[in-house]
DNA sequence: ATCCGACTTTCTGTATACAGAACCCTTGTG
DNA sequence: CACAAGGGTTCTGTATACAGAAAGTCGGAT
């Protein structure tokens, strides 16, 4: 593995599990010595972080991108566009079978939530699948690439939000009701599922947002 | 300006000119060398250009990635996703002054098209205006960031398709009926609109394309 | 004649040294 | 006491040198 991967890596996981806060400043010389490896992989890295728009190229240094509750309300405008977009196209040219087996698995999903945390990973990669089959499905890398950038944004967000097995039986819910419309070849309905799935997700993370607003500032 | 701005600006200046065609790979040092800076900016500047999508880092060396067909078709498509949407937020929450006035302008521009040489430099102008207007409109940063990145690759598809008169006329008047639904306060219409002049371009493109197919390969 | 392997060459990836610029602190003055 | 100017410090931006890897090439063997 390089070393500018590796300082990529390092710097982007420690930014969206908030152990790099919003506003703090990633001088060359501190990061590159924390993480190991020398200025020139690191200034590749603080770039390609730039160019996800994880960090902003100020006048002096970068710093980590601050994400406050208007942007979480335009990271879902956004993301009800694209995701809405994204599974009309699935279920217009994806694969019936692929889409029937995850809504089965997906139905099933409440028992993965009600175990420990082993099958709790397991059921974020079960989600995880469903994004991978739709970004196969739609077959425009364009769009699968807007999603795979804002993606990332939303797994900053997600830690802000915690999700509690009710929560997480609802959404499987909901994922289960948009694997059925794709497979059902209904763009209309597999857009509308999306449409609710992300609007009952963003109330979500505003009610816990709203409750605890200060928890990542200790 | 710093050397890697400089190295980036004619790099992309490059590919969208089609001046470097699809394929074609980018030595570092042969780069440098042509650009008159170092190894390092030059880097940096291959980098941003990866992010964006207009090279692809291969196995050796970075290639000016390539656009066919099917892209094109690709690239619409999220066009449509994407300026579909921000027309129709523009409608909600843009100013209908501003709006008015883009109209009243775009109307009297066939006068500008008709014209020569710089007065097509200002109908471009114009158009970009509305670009401007609808972008500063939907106060969106996320959604606006990811037309800025879509706008990149539709700059280089407008080479290849020769705008005649004819077709800018038409496009002038697709433009002043966007800003007018946007002017009136009307989501759907304003969508609509979007998605009429967004099909009628690309068929045009689709159309010059068939016509004289090879005419970048020479 | 063709295919496999080692060698050579060239390119990328990384480290480091140096220069210029930006920021901060200090000091002097109004 | 406030503010501005100057110097000093620290950081970024750039260049270059070196090491490792990949691709091309040449030679030998089957």
């Amino acid at each position: 593995m390089r070393a500018s991967d590796k300082a990529y890596a390092a710097l982007r996981e420690d930014i969206v599990e908030w152990r790099l806060a919003p506003g703090t400043v990633l001088a060359e010389v501190e990061q590159s010595e924390r993480l190991g490896v020398s200025r020139t992989p690191l200034r590749e890295a603080l770039g390609r972080l730039t160019a996800e728009g994880l960090t902003t190229a100020g006048g002096r240094g970068v710093v980590v991108t601050d994400i406050s509750l208007e942007d979480i309300d335009e990271l879902f405008e956004l993301r009800e566009t694209l995701e809405g977009r994204a599974a009309a196209l699935a279920a217009r040219r994806g694969d019936a079978a692929t889409f029937e087996r995850l809504q089965r698995e997906l139905l099933q999903a409440p028992e993965l939530i009600s175990g420990d945390d082993p099958a709790l990973h397991d059921y974020y990669e079960l989600v995880g699948r469903l994004d991978t089959a739709i970004d196969a499905a739609i077959s425009n890398s364009y769009l699968a690439q807007a999603m795979r950038s804002l993606r990332v944004h939303l797994v900053r967000i997600r830690r802000l939000a915690a999700d509690d097995a009710c929560r997480l039986t609802a959404a499987a819910a909901e994922h289960a009701a948009i694997a059925e419309a794709i497979a059902a070849g209904n763009p209309k309905l597999a857009e509308a599922a999306t449409v609710v799935h992300l609007h009952r997700s963003l109330s979500h993370v505003k009610a816990t947002h709203a409750s605890h607003p200060k928890e990542h500032h200790g």
